[in-house]
DNA sequence: CAGCGTAATATGTATAAGCATATTGTCCAG
DNA sequence: CTGGACAATATGCTTATACATATTACGCTG
């Protein structure tokens, strides 16, 4: 029974029922206030929940217009490892490989924005599901905005989760795609012999500082993303 | 100097600076009002669209809490293939394969929520870039829920772009993987000899029934999915 | 008829005020 | 000391009202 909500549906349901088709001018706040019988302020508040879901658009004086919804928008959760092996039920076991302190190459050096020379640490480390190798983690991190990845080994606590709770980050970016796997990574993931690795590859800042670049490599035979729909009205979608 | 605005953001530094860490709980809304000199519905509107965005939670009489940001939510746009080409300066090609009415399979089956018997259409075409494969669409469309199907022989219309014209969805959900191709799409896509394909598995549906299910089969070797990061304050997010 | 200025209009922002409701904390009874 | 009733409190919802602002439409002028 909550107004603005009834009202927002009410309007969603003649939207994907295609009774107002995309580009039609629907009727104004005024009109919709009489109809519903409420005041312009609850009906601006369910256009505004409608706008911030991508369903219609508003312009000053010429209304609100819906949008044809090219609807290819989608949602994923980045999988932390960890999580997901203890969520299967499995034993989590995390091993570091290697950490070095060097001269990051060239890409990495551009995602970072530092001058050559600038140096950046590298970490390499294997996540295993009862004992069996299921990610391996490569990772540069920015030593010049990060300077407390100096004193950390990674040897306990790895260096995602020590990422997330000592850096805030502002911005993220991913790239997924499956590639042929180097010896060393066939290797480390017991992978079979024709067997791909599926690549996540996350690069996060904070404001415009590049903090991380990290390879998430997965034996392609068992790994998989999935997506979900972009959340249309926040937490609380009510009966919609 | 639109004051929800000014609020909103200035709220935001406070979080993203770590001065407000999560898990606070933050001032009300009445002590914010009198802060920034404005009344309880303009703060009210700030914080609304701070928990649209993921950063705080409320409740009532509990206040509002700072949300550790996982920060691992991200958003991909669905590539489709002719815009993928087209951006791209190339020719794009569409091909037919096969097309035929019949009983899916099993999975496909249930996905639909379709009775054993009940018919489906399956598509199979091929998308070309210069000439050279791209992808593989391998495609079944539930005829029950979209009869229109039956008179289509997608010839020169892509199925994608057919079903986006003609069937309003309201949930998709997609898969992305890399697997072991089978001899015919070795064959027509052009593969390496070792090479895999990088899959998009897409679901829609339209309320509770499946409309389609669609396997997007792409050379590994030249795909790939990239993320931005979810929008925080819809359309237009001021100087935030 | 082209171009410009102005009025009409729909949304955008904000205030003030009241009641509703979930939740927490407290205090009393057993 | 436990459990339940109750009051205090912060958010949640709605109304009524006023002014601001972008944009469109119209009509006047040259």
């Amino acid at each position: 029974m909550i107004k603005h909500r009834a009202i927002r549906d009410a309007l969603l349901g003649r939207i994907v029922s295609g009774e107002w088709a995309p580009g039609r001018v629907i009727p104004g706040e005024v009109d919709l206030a009489r109809e519903f019988g409420c005041t312009r302020a609850t009906v601006a508040r369910a256009l505004r929940e409608l706008v911030a879901a991508g369903l219609v658009e508003r312009r000053r004086r010429g209304g609100t217009r819906v949008l044809g919804r090219s609807g290819r928008d989608a949602v994923v959760t980045i999988p932390i490892v960890r999580e997901e092996i203890e969520a299967a039920g499995h034993a989590y076991g995390y091993e570091r490989l290697t950490v070095r302190e060097a001269d990051p190459p060239e890409p990495i050096r551009q995602a970072f924005g530092l001058r050559p020379g600038a140096a950046a640490v590298h970490v390499a480390c294997l996540h295993r599901a009862d004992g069996r190798p299921a990610q391996v983690e490569d990772r540069w991190i920015n030593a010049a905005a990060v300077p407390a990845v100096r004193t950390q080994d990674f040897r306990t606590v790895s260096p995602n989760e020590w990422l997330v709770r000592a850096v805030p980050y502002t911005r993220a970016r991913h790239e997924f795609r499956a590639e042929r796997p180097t010896d060393r990574l066939r290797g480390l993931l017991d992978l079979a012999p024709d067997e791909w690795v599926f690549v996540v590859e996350r690069r996060t800042w904070r404001e415009d500082a590049g903090i991380t670049v990290a390879h998430l490599y997965n034996p392609a035979d068992r790994f998989r993303i999935t997506t979900r729909d972009p959340v249309a009205f926040g937490v609380d979608p009510g009966a919609g």
